[in-house]
DNA sequence: CGGGCTGTTGATCAATTTCAACGCTCGTGG
DNA sequence: CCACGAGCGTTGAAATTGATCAACAGCCCG
């Protein structure tokens, strides 16, 4: 097992705290202590609807940042929980381990995205969750989260939206596991993955996967091989080009008709 | 469509309001407006451990309950979001509805369960409600939840673990529907209702499916023969016995077996 | 009593998994 | 610098699983 606990110091060194004043309009992100106000992720992210106190709030929670390297955990099941993980770059999974060994692929996260809203139910994490690619997260002690919530009732609020949002969402998943062939879970699965890119500012019609065929297999509940050769089909098609881990969309609409039932897709 | 939604008038008669100090401490709970303090359901619903005083907070929340007909919705898709819903006493089940008329069910709810989180997201409701068997709950205005929750954080805790909760259990779902097969997802079915009906006091070994073969299938992602081929199976085995919606677990261990990876089951 | 709904079972069919072979890329060590 | 093995991806053929189609039985209710 080569995947070893990457424990990027508490502090990072780009993060040392300084003067409010000392940080000029013109921002080198690397430079300053981590602040949502002055995060380039605010309206993927938590600060979604406060006012410029309210970030400042909780951008004081956030005075940490961690690094990841490709491959390392940011959490393990089982660990106890302290922080919510937002991400500020990078690409990750969640997947929960069976006994028998096999895993189940429970989620790919990306940039602005929320990480360990499981964990508040047990206090433990009940997943794994690992960096596809070197990614930076925020960490947000949940202690101190549902104190400040309590003076900022629009944090609170946009927070209780984030955790109903991941339910539905695991809801539009259990619907393309429960009822979606091969072809339909990956055309789905797709077009989730583009417009995800192209809120981020990404092509909707080109990018690359960051994960592999087998993870990609586990999380549509699908056989690697099955997930192979749908791309291989949807490519004869000529409805995407695949190259390797480079996708490219090249008939949108009829990959949305692929998927059938559009609507859920979060 | 014969299930129109059966709306109780918002005071039910026997809620009116008594005085307080008029409900002595033996309580006929059909006669006492519904108060979190004297709900039988404490234990399973949302005041799990919360004190008197801020239970009776929650309590004075919750005024209103309403009654669903077997077959009633107490919700629909689109419809506005305002109150969370406390299940009482009943069954129900979620369902999303696809545009091509397929319905997918999401989860099925017994007494103690909180019913509508999905809704928070976008202030309308994502799924369907229905009854299927007569049912009450208690309406909780989400906006006063969280108002109170300001002043009572062991109420906003346990609310967010409740999120949580919810959360695990469909990653619980999507591994059953990404990884199990017909028999172990039927095995795992029927231990989280047997686990389910114990914890609320009824035999674990010994109860009635409210759903369909069919409703079953849709939530377990299998057409409603298979359904009934894997409990003609099961009871082939000796591990069940099966008589139309009437199940008897004989072999309980048995069925743990049929199910592999036991862990992931809330 | 008949019709509709639910559930069971059999036979066949279609989709996905499994098993197997092979190609490509990348990093390491001779 | 090249050889080699590991990991990832593709593809084919066979095996398995579950879906589909169809018949029928039981039950409830008008």
């Amino acid at each position: 097992m080569s995947n070893l606990i990457k424990n990027v110091p508490p502090f990072d060194l780009k993060n040392v705290l300084l003067p409010e004043s000392s940080t000029p309009n013109h921002l080198d992100i690397s430079n300053i202590r981590s602040s949502c106000a002055t995060c380039s992720l605010r309206e993927l992210c938590l600060p979604v609807g406060l006012n410029e106190s309210e970030i400042q709030e909780l951008g004081d929670l956030v005075s940490h940042k961690r690094k990841i390297q490709r491959g390392g955990y940011l959490h393990r099941t089982g660990a106890t929980f302290q922080m919510l993980f937002a991400i500020r770059s990078g690409f990750l999974k969640t997947c929960v381990l069976e006994e028998d060994g096999r895993q189940q692929v429970t989620g790919f996260h990306m940039t602005g995205e929320l990480l360990g809203l499981d964990a508040i139910s047990t206090d433990k994490h009940t997943c794994d969750a690992i960096a596809l690619e070197d990614s930076e997260v925020c960490e947000i002690p949940f202690v101190k989260l549902e104190e400040i919530s309590r003076s900022v009732p629009s944090l609170m609020h946009q927070f209780h939206k984030v955790m109903s949002r991941e339910i539905v969402k695991d809801h539009g998943v259990m619907l393309l596991l429960g009822s979606m062939k091969a072809e339909e879970r990956l055309a789905t699965f797709l077009l989730n993955l583009s417009r995800r890119f192209s809120i981020r500012g990404y092509s909707s019609s080109d990018f690359n996967l960051r994960m592999t065929r087998e993870e990609i297999g586990s999380y549509l509940g699908l056989k690697l091989e099955t997930v192979s050769r749908a791309f291989s089909k949807l490519q004869d098609e000529q409805i995407i080009v695949v190259d390797n881990k480079h996708i490219q969309i090249n008939d949108i609409e009829r990959l949305r008709t692929k998927m059938g039932n559009s609507s859920c897709l979060t």
